[in-house]
DNA sequence: CATGAATGAGTTTTCATTCAT
DNA sequence: TATGAATGAAAACTCATTCAT
């Protein structure tokens, strides 16, 4: 862009504002959930005033949509971006691990919080529609992939889930102190998941 | 009643009670989480007085521990019981998807609220040490198992995880009614989980 | 008394309830005040159900009024009984302070639960006639000496009060551990307390 | 107003606000007792919400301690300020009782509830701590005048003990209605006092 | 008679939200 | 626009009292 900061400076502030928000936001949310986290806190921790919250948020439940809503984006965005379609399907496996597993390491708690809060009684018909989103995503990867005979043939979803399991299962590992994500470890995950869903010779 | 009655009336009543109160808790736990559940609510699901409950339990954490340690025991009494120590790993790894996927089909609200509260600060110490025993319990057999060189060699736990982290994630696709638990895609998931752990031939 | 026993047993025994939960009331009512001693806190030291404590008496203030109708008129009786009317007034005061403090002694919680309840609003009107019944024989004493010109001339109470209130606060120390209650210091407070009413010659 | 508020008009509002809290606390509790008053009583007779009052302080216990450190120091400056120690004894003994019960007669509800309070389980160590200073200073000033041959040789603490808990019994009955303090009667009383502690000649 | 489990009204305390400044 | 003091509704928890056994 060329522009650069025309916007009046008020308005700079004031989205500054709101940034700070949703950055204590979701670090609270993530830890302590959305029902443990006070509204007042999420005020101190991004250094406003608990009534300012009310003048960029409807209420507390708008605060988790909108989390919900960019961090989901976020997430779908670093793995579909500049996705390998025409590479082969090993390549592209590798693709979506690899983003995934990046994204959660330079977000953590914005990763956390997507999976702590995925299927929120609380969460918007517009936050539900972007988690159905990534989804149907997932299963037309395997559904293309298990007509050209790369993958298995599987039930509707089940390679889809079991992987998107997988990536979870270990980064909770990980995030809980109980196993490290290295280079290798990675690499012997990756394969592990390939073995998981490639068609194997007979 | 002629007898037949083993223990006093009064306290068969009493653990009705109690388990009225129980089996309120975790439905309410699993769908609504621990801050979002309210203990009148558990107490009119109950079917029991709110001072009923602290008859019973000492404070609302206290509910949740009592659950938690009850329903991980549960558990893992389902996994390991008569578990097939001397037969082959491929055996083994069916006996356990099998065993988990029976467990959370018969239990779904156990199972979804061992899942949703297994990190949280409000479990005490007992029910953590519960916690590690399970894992300590699945990284023994992938030790075992890959020093027989049957399953594939990677650092520790990462296919501990990504198999425990696949069942999980199927579940929550099922209970989502994402997808369906038919026994030909169990069998699909219990061959793709089977093809990501053991060792491929060169 | 000729009779004896010939109650029934029961009767025995139930009355040996009361006593125990009365016995259990003025310790707790005592040291904890009214509302912060729970009724089940008194079945519990008294060794009874929650519920026999209502089929002894009609509510927790009926216990309060029992128990200070009860200890009230036994202070007044050590008093009062063999007061010695013919006695000089030096002998009369030595009579009134030793008995007040010898039922202390032996009834220290008694006494400080008459002194913490001596004006509370849960008190009914009969316990309130007692109190003011101890109080105008302690002024009926003064008039009397005060006439024969044995004690000071003071309006109405004045001395009264100043003993009354000169007694307690040496007990409330004493209780408190911050004096002790010997011998030497009894003579010493009773002498002090006999310059204070007694009129002086010019 | 042109200028003179040397505070924020904020800070102003807000220590009204915890004084109308305080200043309903004090008659409550001095009335009703600790347990004996609810919160939202206070707050209704401070005419400000519920929530409002844990604004102020951190909990019930937090205002009984705040009131009986504020009004036990101000009673001992009351008596404390200005004390004549070069004066006679007599002079002495004078300044205390005139002080004392000029203080509880412009704060009536100040001393009944310090009376009511003084050894409570809910003081905190800083209250006891002002409890313990009071003592100190009363025997401070017998043992010193012990010395001089103007007041009895009594066993420690008896004589202060003695005149404090006169001046209470005093106070007491005056409130109760069952005396009145004229200037006569404080002369009378003061008198009385100063016969029960001074060494009289032989 | 005696009990103690059961309870709902009442307790202290928290918190999402509002609003005067 | 930003604030944070104020609040009442609701949370967790307690307790005087009842009542089935």
């Amino acid at each position: 862009m060329v522009s650069g900061a025309e916007k009046p400076p008020r308005a700079e502030a004031s989205a500054d504002k709101r940034e700070a928000i949703l950055a204590a936001a979701v670090e609270l949310f993530a830890e302590k959930g959305f029902h443990g986290t006070a509204v007042p806190e999420i005020a101190e921790k991004a250094g406003v005033g608990a009534g300012t919250i009310y003048r960029y948020f409807e209420s507390k439940e708008a605060i988790v949509n909108a989390l919900f809503q960019r961090h989901k984006s976020a997430l779908l965005a670093a793995v579909v971006g500049d996705f390998p379609y025409e590479a082969p399907t090993r390549e592209q496996l590798h693709h979506f691990v690899s983003r995934v597993l990046s994204f959660a390491r330079k977000h953590p708690v914005a990763f956390k919080f997507l999976e702590a809060h995925h299927h929120a009684p609380y969460l918007d018909d517009k936050s539900r529609a972007m988690e159905a989103n990534v989804i149907a995503l997932a299963n037309g990867f395997f559904e293309q992939n298990e007509r050209a005979r790369v993958v298995k043939r599987a039930p509707a979803g089940v390679l889809a889930w079991l992987m998107w399991g997988a990536v979870v299962g270990l980064l909770r590992a990980v995030w809980e102190g109980r196993t490290e994500l290295t280079p290798k470890s990675e690499a012997a995950f990756e394969e592990a998941l390939w073995d998981a869903i490639r068609r194997h010779p007979e």
